[in-house]
DNA sequence: TGCCTTCGTGCAAATTATTTTCTTTGATCG
DNA sequence: CGATCAAAGAAAATAATTTGCACGAAGGCA
């Protein structure tokens, strides 16, 4: 539990002089993770016992146990009780971006389902043949990225973005295959049409989406990814990087499963990359 | 700067009490940053002025000072010391692969070279075609992501992965348009060729790629990837993350660069989108 | 209205933590 | 074999933090 969190869910409760020592930290975070109590103190106007009550009240045991969790979680919590730092230097939105990415990782990492991730891993490493289905730009990113990290570990994977081509293929699929399909939102009606169709031919669907989500309810195995999506337009989802890093553990466990014949498939595929390339022995996997 | 990199630094230079004290930072963190100095001490088993000494020669102005900066880049840089925490643990991969991820991130940003980019978003900004190229998977993926975000902007856009066709792009393109290639290797020899055609034809170019690689030495503008690449073979490359977030990074700045333009293609997408979909508002941009 | 309770707050004292200063120790070098 | 210097601890000084206590304001109740 970090403290930003519990400071607002406190946030009603405080006193007077609290909120006025909750507008630095939020306010002035820089300031007030390198003052000392005195100085915190004597900024909010208040005296340095309010502090300590104020720091105990956020569970801390001291005003330095505080300090700790302030500064580790800073990085964490800054932005998300903030308003967008409306900058449009290049620095300033570099860090924004930067930042909001970690907190999308964050914030996967705290909600992740492990149990459903290795049902997950379980149906994949055993499939005789992988479809993986995702449109949109994103969810297509993840699809063709799921095959470009599936077939290395020698497994047989194709991925459509095309939701004709995905209902045939849904239609062609066999019990002992799987297909797997990314949904930002939840509503693609035409992957829930597929799932649908798999599910009366009896092929296993695993869903990476939003729990409680249409897309989640069609599937046999859902992954879920519930992430808070930002709200500038311009600005791409960080919630693709999130995705990306599902992907990237689903298929590192998947690698395991299948160890054997990954260690092969992986040496041709790197013997072909550096015949093919100057003799670097760096070039492992791809560019 | 943060303590760490100090610490890895100095790390030869130290004495051996200090040694001892360093010891504990990396081995029982949990502990160091929770402890008071005196704890800290006893547990090195050494005084505490030695204590403060060793904050001061790591750069910080007192020990609090210290335990702050420690505090602050735990998250980030616990694990780059250590070697890996070799478990095959759902969990376990999982936390690696976030920290990983999350270390990339924060690697890149310390690394950006704001000139370049906003070098390049001027570029790509003014252009009046672009032309996105990427091969092997990793760049393929970079590449028509700049696609999927740039035509959200109303800019004109196309991305290849295939090489013949890159080149013949080159061959068409002209010294208004700009050609953005992708390397992670920054040794890709086809795309180099390209490069080095549209230098002929002046038309610009600009490499997201290694600094100091034959790539970047080709590019008009090169934005420099200087990142550690990890060695577990099975691991997709953390790197992919880095170059989607300063692709982010690009891609936003660009859209404020061409605001009026945007805001209206945007719009024009989300009615599509919305209308085409279930009616609900919150489908901004594609799944 | 007036009294009582409760809560929030600051003051001052006590405690604790941290830093400074001074001193010792042990190693290196001429 | 001293002279010198760096490292490290002891003790003192200082600074920071917490505790105990008392005061005052707000709100409830007779």
């Amino acid at each position: 539990m970090d403290i930003f969190a519990t400071l607002q869910e406190e946030k009603g409760r405080l006193s007077q002089s609290e909120n006025r020592i909750a507008d630095i930290l939020l306010n002035d975070f820089e300031f007030a993770v390198n003052a000392s109590i005195i100085e915190l103190a004597g900024k909010a106007d208040v005296s340095p016992p309010t502090v300590t009550r104020f720091c105990r009240r956020l569970g801390c045991d001291s005003f330095s146990d505080f300090k700790v969790q302030l500064a580790r979680t800073a990085y964490i919590g800054m932005r998300y009780l903030k308003p967008e730092p409306k900058s449009r230097e290049t620095g300033d939105v570099a860090q924004d971006i930067i930042t909001k990415a970690q907190n999308a990782l964050f914030l996967l990492h705290r909600s992740l389902d492990l149990a459903s991730i290795e049902q997950a891993v379980e149906r994949i490493a055993a499939a005789e043949m992988i479809y993986a289905f995702g449109s949109g730009g994103n969810s297509s990113m993840i699809a063709s990225e799921l095959q470009n990290r599936l077939f290395r570990y020698g497994l047989r994977v194709t991925a459509s973005s095309d939701h004709s081509m995905q209902l045939m293929m849904a239609a062609a699929a066999r019990p002992t295959d799987v297909l797997i399909g990314s949904s930002f939102s939840g509503r693609n009606a035409e992957l829930v049409r597929a799932f649908t169709l798999a599910r009366e031919l009896k092929v296993p669907t695993i869903a990476l989406t939003q729990s409680n989500s249409p897309v989640a309810a069609a599937a046999t195995i859902t992954v879920p990814v519930d992430l808070p999506e930002g709200n500038n337009i311009y600005r791409p989802t960080s919630t693709r990087i999130a995705y990306l890093a599902l992907l990237d553990i689903l298929s590192s466990l998947v690698a395991y499963r299948v160890q054997p014949q990954a260690t092969v498939t992986l040496r041709r595929i790197k013997q072909q990359l550096v015949t093919h390339r100057d003799g670097d022995d760096r070039q492992l996997l791809g560019d």
